[in-house]
DNA sequence: CTGAAAGCGCTTACAG
DNA sequence: CTGAAAGCGCTTACAG
């Protein structure tokens, strides 16, 4: 590997000029550097970044946590690969890499903090874990950049991006009102979760702005995945006045409630129509044909990339960004 | 953020005896160890990565990848998901972290092994991502640790970890075969992957050690996808004399398969038994359930940590490992 | 068991 | 527009 001073010397410049060329070219002479930039070419020259980040503090590396648990098989975040995608995409555009890091190995609330603090990263993104991760604290307390995917969290250098999620809510809601429907129920996430709790808040109100009761009983707290809402289902069926319409907060708990209809014998949509939240691989293939509100998935790692990058180089620490949903008709609402 | 010479001030010591404690810390004295230990806890002193790779040129990364193609979906591995937290995992317990890389920016052939070059990256794990990539040769003909999924690439430190395909495939027809069926067809992947072309292998292998005819129109291609193993059900239900039983060669395909044979007003199992591969969560979820070779998911992803590591410290290129599939016999074969 | 010193490959005021 | 020099925070023979 041939090293910066390798290059100054078959160039007759100084290493400074040669450093120039790859950080500040505008400065140096043109023909010099064409000829550095051609040299550099000829002998494979590449700058190495554990040098420079040495001499900058800067690693250009953001770290994903994405806290997996080694035994249960952790959060699932719905898209999650999409949002890994665009976060990939989006980031190394901007000239980033993304370092996974690994999952508090001692179990100290500053795992992650050091690990950052060890590895000079620039920022921080972290996909929600559906539970409370007392090591995200330290380092959202920190003056590391942070951008957190679906959940809030106190800082001073950390924002988020989520759904928005009481308005994806609500226009479920709606939309099976608008089709005749007047017994709604839902199907929750878990209430300690932001979309869980925003969801069924936009169930609520859009109960309330379209002047239909609430009552307590058509509402059945899942945890996202299907088994829940199957069994969610189940009770719902089992009431005295069963619901004609299921709001799932979750397109998996959404099939789980799929899946007990048909196995009471009953035909969705003729008697429950059925509304999920996400819009995963699985609502188009399943039938009829899920209806649901789509999160925009590419968004959320454009968005996280876009913040966290911005508080990196600009020094602000953006707003909060909240992506619009949008209904996608299929067959389970007619 | 300390540095180790202030670590090593405040004990009273050199610098080189703090760089042992960390790194080799069996030969400084017990008493100044633990003065040093509990010191650098207390005032939160964290070696400087940076520092260290550019010392000893070694990063204790590894680089993934997972070419995604900026606009089409790219390859979809069935559990990529899996693989990824069985890599981070595997990697992380012997202290290493993951790094991912972008998609070769510049389009030209060595940006993956400059990438590897410029973070002094220890090794490179990659996904198959069903193409012929050009970018990777160089990098498997490199000195670099590399260890590849599901294909075969060439190089003096390459190795690989896949299935047993021709194993599993061949499994599959013996239990269509054993529970009656005579008149069995496959749906191929592309004859270009691996997967692809072992998995027919193993169909027209068990075929004739079972004595079965081969029939030439009872092998359809298709690419993995749902949609092409539906078209290719279909075009086998059009058939003279359809078969009374599909292996497919992945689960999507299957399941595609599954609905093509629905459509057609026909039973699973009654009329066609399916059998898949991959054990991909869908293939649980769609009734009646699908027959398929579970893959060895989390296998993959700690097999290709242990192989990279091993080139990384032992300095000797493992064997390919194949992981052994498994049956999972459900509704779709009765 | 420990320290002084050189070196890893960059960047960046500073001076010209 | 360019160079000499110091510095970033470690590690590692070498000598004791």
């Amino acid at each position: 590997m041939a090293t910066i001073r390798e290059l100054a010397r078959l160039c007759g410049v100084s290493s400074a000029t040669v450093s120039r060329v790859f950080n500040n070219p505008e400065v140096v002479n043109a023909q010099t550097r064409e000829l550095i930039l051609s040299t550099a070419a000829r002998i494979g020259y590449l700058p190495n970044e554990s040098a420079r980040t040495l001499a900058t503090k800067r690693s250009h590396m953001v770290g994903l946590i994405w806290d997996t648990d080694h035994r249960r098989p952790g959060w699932r975040h719905p898209f999650f690969q999409e949002i890994l995608i665009g976060l990939k995409t989006a980031l190394s555009e901007r000239g980033y890499h993304l370092l996974m890091l690994a999952t508090s190995e001692d179990g100290t609330p500053d795992s992650f903090l050091r690990a950052v603090r060890r590895h000079n990263l620039d920022g921080v993104v972290f996909i929600d874990n559906g539970r409370a991760d007392p090591s995200l604290q330290p380092l959202a307390e920190s003056e590391v950049p942070c951008v957190s995917l679906d959940r809030p969290v106190q800082g001073p250098w950390t924002t988020y991006v989520t759904s928005d999620n009481v308005g994806g809510a609500r226009e479920a809601v709606r939309h099976l009102h608008a089709t005749g429907r007047r017994t709604i129920a839902t199907i929750t996430g878990p209430a300690r979760t932001r979309p869980g709790a925003e969801r069924l808040r936009g169930y609520l109100e859009e109960l309330a702005a379209l002047g239909l009761a609430h009552r307590p009983e058509l509402v059945v707290e899942g945890d996202f995945y299907l088994s829940s809402g199957h069994a969610a289902m189940r009770a719902l069926l089992e009431l005295e006045e069963p619901p004609d319409a299921v709001f799932a907060a979750g397109d998996e708990m959404a099939v789980g409630a799929l899946r007990a209809v048909t196995e009471a014998g009953l035909k969705v949509p003729e008697d429950i129509a059925l509304v999920g939240f996400d819009d995963i691989e699985l609502a188009a293939l399943v039938p009829p044909g899920l209806t649901t509100l789509a999160q925009d998935k590419a968004g959320f790692g454009t968005a996280a990339a876009a913040a966290v990058i911005t508080m990196i180089n600009g020094g602000v620490t953006p707003l909060p960004r909240i992506l619009p949903t949008s209904l996608v008709v299929r067959g389970s609402t007619g």
